[in-house]
RNA sequence: CGGGGAGUAGCGCAGCCCGGUUAGCGCGCCGCGUUCGGGACGCGGAGGUCGGAGGUUCAAAUCCUCUCUCCCCGACCA
């Protein structure tokens, strides 16, 4: 008994995935291998993105890029290399990011005069254009954002989670006054919360940092944060910055009003990184692999052919064709033709790569002219005549969709209580059972201590607060606002 | 940057303690044939400066010193 069930194990390892449960950070990197999101780079803390995980940042991109247009940005690029002095100018930013920021010292064999950051975000160079772009007020507002990556030094790298150079889009905007920027601020972390939410199939609670969780130089912090599955630990999947006038200051970003005054300009940034399809893989996945919401999915549907003999090949080929005819243009299929692949492995293999939907195309489906479609996130198994089949594939992969965030969002609320005393919020903590929500004075030192006696931090004091605070669940005092505490990657 | 673990074929490992023929095994890869509705099989093949440098020795994957890298756990972060 001992002995099989070992031979079983050794052979799982060889073929397949480990379960989440008996590892979910090594299930992570089995998966993002697996099914070639990624790969590791020669240089520590780099990854490359691979043709898979890069078709799907490009759908992401494109429904995101879509999103912000519709609010009235437009896409620049600005340089990587930013100078030493630039950086310093916003004494927070600057103690900020010190820390990860990646030097250019030496050009064409000689040393530089001056260092030249590898941006760690862009601020500091963008707000520079800017102060020489904004003159009048009738220049406001100023509304870009860019696709690119930055270079954040980092001691832990892990696959889309924590890459020392990472894929995101950043979008800075400035404004004559500070309500315009606020609104700028939230309206993206809108924008964020419906593109993670409608897109990617995962719930997340938008709420506000705290003073010591916020951005280096911002006057206030707006984050999306989603719970992983496995640990059940936050992520944050995408930020919003109002930096009041801070960088309008640093940076001289001034403007002539309507009323004959000169003043600073009030700004925001927000982004959000390819970070998130690693929230993609946690939220989602099983023990079988990925799960892609249908909507971002490079592959929605893969048809696998299947035959034994050439006569049955002939028969199944054209058949094939017929289906691919019928689903049309609209959705996004792959045909398996591999010959040295067993029909079995192929169904494993796009399981992996989280393909959602898979159609079987063999000698029996020929014969009554229909074909078998699995859903990946149920396998359930439908028998389907080709005369409806694209009606019927458009609305397995809407309820596919709708069921992964359903799914989630059921989780999400199973694994986040109200806690009131912090021996609670700490077992929780320690346990890995989710968010908290727990009271808080706003004083600093309460944070510090939960974090340093238990490792989880506040993630955010969510947008929608309850009526009453309560007793700050680690002093007792009287509390002003309500904090979700867990773990974070 | 602290604490632990590991570097041997593309991947996963054995061999090291106790130095000694041509460094093995599984998966993958290439060729041929049989297969194909839940991870197929047979036969034949290719693939290694044993992470790197130095040392000990007649002889080093194996012992010693230094070094680099990766993984896990902590401090810092999208």
């Amino acid at each position: 008994m001992v002995q099989a069930s070992s031979d079983a194990r050794d052979k799982r390892f060889v073929e397949d995935l480990i379960d989440q449960d008996d590892d979910f950070d090594r299930w992570y990197v089995d998966v993002v291998k697996g099914a070639e999101l990624a790969d590791d780079a020669p240089v520590r803390g780099c990854k490359v993105v691979r043709p898979y995980g890069y078709a799907l940042w490009e759908n992401m991109q494109a429904s995101l890029d879509r999103r912000f247009k519709a609010t009235g940005v437009q896409n620049a690029y600005f340089p990587m290399l930013i100078p030493r002095s630039m950086l310093e100018r916003e004494a927070d930013h600057v103690e900020g990011f010190a820390p990860e920021v990646a030097w250019v010292t030496k050009g064409g064999g000689s040393e530089l005069e001056e260092p030249l950051a590898i941006r760690p975000t862009s601020e500091a160079i963008i707000c520079t254009m800017y102060a020489k772009w904004v003159q009048s007020y009738r220049d406001l507002p100023l509304l870009i954002n860019q696709w690119c990556s930055v270079l954040r030094w980092e001691d832990r790298p892990r696959a889309f989670l924590r890459t020392s150079e990472f894929l995101w889009q950043e979008g800075h905007t400035c404004h004559a006054s500070a309500e315009e920027a606020t609104a700028r601020a939230l309206q993206m972390l809108e924008v964020y919360r419906d593109f993670v939410e409608t897109e990617l199939a995962i719930p997340v609670v938008p709420g506000v940092k705290s003073e010591s969780e916020k951005f280096a130089g911002a006057h206030r912090t707006y984050t999306i944060e989603a719970m992983m599955g496995g640990k059940r630990w936050a992520l944050q999947s995408g930020t919003s910055h109002d930096l009041g006038d801070n960088f309008g200051r640093a940076f001289g970003i001034t403007f002539l009003d309507s009323d004959g005054q000169r003043k600073h300009a009030f700004s925001t940034s927000w982004g959000l990184s390819a970070r998130t399809i690693g929230a993609i893989v946690m939220v989602h996945g099983d023990d079988q692999g990925l799960k892609l919401p249908p909507r971002v999915a490079p592959i929605q549907v893969v048809v696998v052919p299947i035959w034994r003999k050439e006569a049955e090949r002939d028969a199944v080929e054209p058949f094939v064709a017929s289906v691919l005819s019928s689903l049309g243009d609209n959705v996004r299929v792959h045909v398996d033709r591999r010959d040295d692949k067993t029909p079995g492995f192929k169904f494993n293999d796009w399981e992996l790569r989280g393909v959602p939907l898979r159609i079987e195309v063999g000698p029996r489906d020929v014969q009554n002219q229909q074909v078998v479609v699995v859903r990946r996130d149920t396998r359930e198994k439908h028998i389907v005549g080709v005369s409806h089949l694209a009606e019927v594939v458009a609305d397995l992969l809407n309820q596919i969709q709708r069921d992964l965030y359903e799914t989630a969002r059921t989780k999400l609320h199973t694994y986040t209580e109200d806690v009131s005393s912090l021996e609670r919020l700490y077992e929780r903590a320690f346990t890995n059972a989710g968010f908290s929500r727990a009271s808080w004075c706003e004083d600093a030192a309460c944070e510090a201590r939960v974090k340093a006696e238990s490792r989880a931090t506040i993630r955010c004091l969510p947008l929608e607060q309850p009526q009453e605070h309560g007793l700050c669940v680690v002093c007792g005092r009287p509390a002003s606002v309500t904090a979700i505490f867990a773990r974070a990657y």
